[in-house]
DNA sequence: GTCTATAACACGATAGAC
DNA sequence: GTCTATCGTGTTATAGAC
């Protein structure tokens, strides 16, 4: 386990602050404050706030990036596929939820990042939907709209940020397989 | 038709802005400058910028009190409550794309209107989740988690703004109907 | 109803002492 | 590594002319 450098407290703080009122509301006073020092020492440590919101975004949108990969690559039927999706979600979530937040609501207020963000967004979200076809073409998954389906778990994943903290009960494997159970088999009787 | 005063078009202006960069980081100066004069200009129609943000949001929240007001006093099976819901939320948000976006990610920037924004949302969720209750019990619905089932289905609702304004083809009945096949029977063949 | 000018303050960031 | 002090700019909002 790498140790935390003072730097590292700093974007967990600024995580903390940017998900109750976004990155834009939180000033570096704010931030400083949080963490018991004035604001211009945080720049000791850092350089910009924007390399906070890079520090945050970037890692955890990389961690999708490879798991995307390890799931596409396995020999996994699509229903399977979407399993691991969904538990890909809920453990990247579970271990960071203020930086999913972020991810989620601030990622247009990245700068020289943006377009990196976006590349690995629309490639993720481009593997996602090739996999549920891939389904519906082995008649795995229902031939109904295939992009409303992802939408439809998506949004839910990217939700699970906010609803994770609420249930500290629940461990991720229970989660990931409720989730799986309601996202793919429906709810009906 | 109730006709269109220049409050309403700062309203309808600003909610477009705050979609793509928050409350927050929308100025006064930007608002002004795509109604095409100057900021000062602003105050001689709105008292705030909250004030802006109140008329977006709050309207809304009780546009969906009113419909699930609705539906939990009409005679429907839950199955068929569960695709009111469907279709309210896919309604409100084809007609105010924009708003819906303050309202997910903005509310927290409410000052005076916080408390009632929050009654109103947990009111709207504490009923949503009953309907989910009522059909387990009627067996309608499956015996599993009823939080997990009502955050599935309200993350993908909530979601909806996002999506919508990229599918205009698809009209919202078409697409309530989509959803909630998906949401309710599943997506596995 | 819009303008120019400006008040009053908050913002991100830097300089330099300790 | 943290501090005080401060720069330069941006912020919401008001006053008063047209």
């Amino acid at each position: 386990m790498k140790q935390k450098t003072r730097k590292d407290e700093i974007i967990t703080t600024a995580a903390e602050l940017f998900k109750e009122k976004g990155y834009s509301a939180v000033t570096m006073r704010d931030l400083a404050t949080a963490m018991g020092i004035k604001a211009a020492s945080l720049y000791n440590h850092i350089n910009s706030k924007q390399e906070i919101l890079k520090g945050i975004i970037i890692s955890i949108a990389e961690a999708f990036t490879n798991g995307m990969e390890g799931i596409i690559n396995s020999e996994a039927t699509s229903i399977n596929k979407l399993k691991h999706i969904v538990e890909l979600h809920v453990n990247i979530t579970a271990n960071n939820t203020n930086g999913m937040a972020s991810l989620n609501n601030d990622w247009m207020h990245l700068e020289d990042q943006l377009d990196y963000y976006l590349k690995l967004r629309n490639e993720y979200e481009a593997n996602f939907l090739a996999i549920i076809e891939q389904g519906v073409l082995d008649s795995e998954i229902k031939n109904s709209n295939p992009e409303v389906i992802m939408f439809s778990m998506l949004s839910t994943l990217r939700s699970l940020y906010l609803w994770i903290p609420k249930k500290e009960d629940l461990n991720a494997n229970d989660l990931a397989n409720s989730l799986s159970e309601v996202l793919i088999y429906g709810i009906n009787d």
